[in-house]
RNA sequence: CGGGGUGUGGCGCAGUCUGGCAGCGCGCAUGCUUUGGGAGCAUGAGGUCGCGGGUUCGAAUCCCGCCGCCCCGACCA
């Protein structure tokens, strides 16, 4: 083994992102290839880390109003079928049920690629007056996809999310609804899993099948791609128009209702993983870290073990004694390995504090704590670390985030002319602020030669009239273009 | 679907060109010694060499067919 210390074995992430990515997630036991092609197993740790931003997410949609409901796998193709947009835009992706029970079924089954179009069937006959608006439902399951290109978390055939469903009386209130969905999503990304995050709005030929407008977060991983983390759509009355949703208004007019979706999936745990990671592995925010503080004792002789565990009991108490203490998250390893062995262990995984414990540390009544974000050691006294430990973790769940936000500031760019956008593109790589006319035709001719999309048009970008870099027309704003996953 | 690569104990690979006992490292089990950056020694368990056919006295190796997976593209949260 080598002994040049750290974690080694893992691709560098500077010579091969993606190599370094499957590395990360297959090494640190986050998920595992499964015998169905594109398909993912997610291991322990994995799901650890998904429970807690679930959690979170589950705890900001309760909070503005949505319950939890549970809608079948199974769509009836003709249900799939009713909104025209909708079934042209999924249908490449759908996976059918054409046999069951023995036998070739009369009408195909999709497995959901979304519910929208089951949820608006169902949904007809609980909507009959205004007052039964809004209608505000939101659930967690599985969805198929059938990618052409999978990768593990970011891309799978079978996926985790959250999807929600509102149904409005008015459009106004629905377009607050799709901002209220956003914002679920910039709370828990940037809050709890350190990710920063850019609104916007997603071009014309970027939204959502069926939606007449689509928002979304964007987020830069380390190797300075795009990642689309999040969208909320507006689906206006089409869905409800096609499944002929009416309600009575107060005014004694039957009308459609306005309709909202918003999605949020497993493939944040990717991103986690890109944002934070270095080349000994994972780098969790506290957060979202199943374990945020691991002990590793060390000792020669029995009775120095049981100094050690007799000092970590000590601490364990102390830390304890307050509510803060006591809800963080703490693991002794007392596994029969060597501590370096531990060390890596732990790295790899992610974990944000380590903290050793050995006779030398019981003689003074302290621990050396090890910070795995910049590997910073200090030797802190034991009463004082229970003391400090839930503050400190919340420094370096607050250091993670500045961290990530300045990487991406230091990667955007404005750019002013075409040319200077595939310099950059070919170059440093990053964000790009540069100004665009609105026709989807210069934005496919940049997609075509460049590789880079459109990600959004921020809401934060300030108006700022220029010339489109490709046709020279006039243009409003800049809008970001980047490379994406 | 187009281009490239690859299938050999759990993982990483050698062996294939030139057919002849299925090997190495890691991991795993047991024991002893160890333990402040992936410990050492000893003993041991674990394989229909991706699948099917063919050639041959004999096939991981040669021939034919099929399948899986990975990377790059088109598609996408």
């Amino acid at each position: 083994m080598p002994k040049e210390g750290f974690v080694t074995s893992i691709t560098r992430q500077s010579e091969d992102f993606s190599g370094w990515y499957n590395d990360v997630v297959l090494k640190a036991q986050l998920a595992d290839y499964s015998p169905v092609r594109g398909c993912m197993i997610i291991r322990p740790y994995g799901y650890a880390i998904w429970e807690s931003m679930q959690g979170e997410l589950d705890r900001h949609i309760k909070a503005t109003g949505h319950e939890n409901v549970y809608f079948p796998l199974f769509v009836p193709r003709s249900l799939l079928e009713k909104e025209a947009e909708h079934v042209e835009g999924f249908n490449p992706q759908v996976a059918w049920v054409t046999h069951a029970g023995g036998k070739a079924l009369d009408e195909w089954l999709a497995i959901r690629p979304t519910s929208e179009a089951i949820i608006a069937d169902s949904v007809k006959d609980w909507i009959q007056s205004y007052r039964d608006l809004p209608l505000l439902m939101n659930l967690w399951n599985n969805v198929v996809r059938w990618e052409m290109r999978t990768r593990l978390f970011l891309r799978t055939t079978e996926f985790l999310w959250q999807e929600a469903h509102t149904f409005h009386a008015t459009q106004e209130e629905a377009a607050e609804e799709v901002a209220t969905g956003l914002e679920c999503y910039r709370a828990v990304s940037e809050d709890w899993l350190a990710i920063p995050v850019i609104k916007g709005r997603k071009t014309d030929s970027e939204k959502f099948p069926g939606a007449d407008w689509t928002w979304s977060i964007e987020t830069m991983m380390r190797d300075r791609k795009a990642l689309q983390a999040g969208t909320s759509h507006m689906l206006g009355q089409n869905f409800a128009r096609a499944a002929g949703i009416e309600f009575l208004d107060r005014d004694n007019v039957r009308k459609n209702p306005f309709g909202t979706s918003w999605g949020y999936t497993t493939r944040m745990v990717g991103a986690t993983v890109m944002v934070h990671g270095d080349d000994s592995g994972l780098v969790l925010p506290p957060n979202a870290a199943p374990v945020q503080v691991v002990i590793v004792p060390i000792f020669r002789k029995d009775e120095e073990r049981a100094a050690v565990a007799e000092a970590i009991d000590r601490f364990q108490a102390a830390l304890a004694g307050t509510p803060e203490g006591k809800a963080v998250r703490v693991k002794v390893d007392w596994r029969d390995e060597s501590p370096g062995f531990k060390y890596n262990h732990w790295e790899l995984r992610g974990v944000p504090f380590r903290m050793e414990v050995g006779p030398r540390d019981v003689a003074a009544n302290q621990a050396m704590l090890v910070k795995r974000v910049d590997r910073s050691k200090e030797a802190v006294p034991l009463d004082r670390l229970a003391a400090e430990l839930p503050a400190r973790l919340k420094a370096y769940q607050a250091e993670l985030f500045g961290r990530a936000l300045e990487f991406r500031e230091s990667n955007t760019f404005h750019v002013d002319t075409y040319q200077q956008l595939k310099d950059g593109l070919d170059g440093t790589g990053g964000f790009f602020m540069a100004p665009w006319c609105g026709d989807a035709k210069c934005e496919k001719q940049v997609n075509d030669e460049t590789g880079a999309t459109i990600r959004c048009i921020p809401f934060d970008s300030p108006d700022e009239k220029g010339k489109c870099m490709v046709c020279g027309r006039e243009s409003e704003r800049r809008v970001l273009f980047a490379r994406a996953y």
